[in-house]
Parts: C-alpha cells; structure tokens; sequence
DNA sequence: ATTAAAAGTAAAACAAGTTTTACATATAGA
DNA sequence: TCTATATGTAAAACTTGTTTTACTTTTAAT
C-alpha cells in the first residue's frame, strides 16, 4: 500500500506539523506514514480523506503485494 | 467510527467466514470490528470496500467523537 | 555562511490490532 | 427435537501502530 499524503500536503501548503495537529496525531506519525513505515488506522485515514476533501482511495492505493 | 459490514455482508450474502477468508483475516476479526471492539487498519478497509465495490467512507462512518 | 524551519531518524514505552484456540449461544432446517 | 451452521465471546500471545524525547540532516531564505 502507497500514499499520496506528501503530494497532498504540498497541494494545501502544510507541513508534517500541521497535519498532525489537525488530525490529532504526532509529527512522526505522519512522517513515518509518509516512508512508508506503517499502515496507520482507518480512523487517521478517513480524518485525512475530509481533511483533504479527497476519497480515501485517493490517498491510500492498493499495492499487488498487499 | 461505526461501520455496515454486516448490511453488506447481508447484501452479499456472506458470513463472517466467508468475509474473512476472502479478505485474509481471521473470523474473529470480522467479528470484533462489526461488534465495533476495535478499529481495522486502512489496508483491511480498503480491501473490504474493493470487496464490495463501494468507497471506503460508505463503509466506515466518522462520527462527532473521533 | 548562518539561521530557522522542516523533514528524517531512532529507541523505548505504551496502546491497539490480529491470531489462535476454545467454548457458548443462537438460528434455521430436517 | 436434533443437528449443522453462523455468530458471539474471551484470554493469551503476538504483531503492529502511535507517542515521546531527542538528535541529525535538509532546505530555503537572509
């Protein structure tokens, strides 16, 4: 599974900072989801999603190995 | 969060087994996130909405305490 | 070249998701 | 009523997500 949350943030003008904080999460959580470190919740992705005015699918895409 | 896996399941006429083998988690897991004991990961949510061919927010609703 | 802000990284601790095994309860059909 | 299938539940073990603290590196502007 691949994200686009970096291209979104560049799209909206916000730092790993300030997408944290407006979701409720730290600033390593994002940077780690960013590297692909980790899968995050359902939760941090719909709250990304409405943040973004995106779908979820729009930010989290399926992978062949996933 | 809430979630309708079990209407959907309903509307596929699928058992939680079934669910579960399908996407690659155990019964239980089906189980306990319909019971709403726990919140899935993105990547279960993505594969149970590909499932269903409906978006991942039509399956899993936000609600005001998240 | 220096500085400030942003991003990357890492380890420990903690919280939460998932599996496994096992059993109890419900439901529908024979 | 008996039986098979589906669902609910629970505890332990394991895996993974998330936080916290703290430090390093990058980037862009001065």
């Amino acid at each position: 599974m691949k994200n686009n949350i970096k291209v979104q943030r560049a799209i909206h003008d916000m730092t790993q900072a300030d997408l944290a904080e407006k979701i409720g999460v730290s600033r390593q959580t994002i940077n780690a989801m960013e590297k692909n470190k980790y899968v995050p919740s359902t939760l941090l992705a719909l709250k990304i999603a409405k943040l973004f005015k995106i779908p979820v699918e729009d930010i989290f895409i399926l992978e062949n190995s996933d």
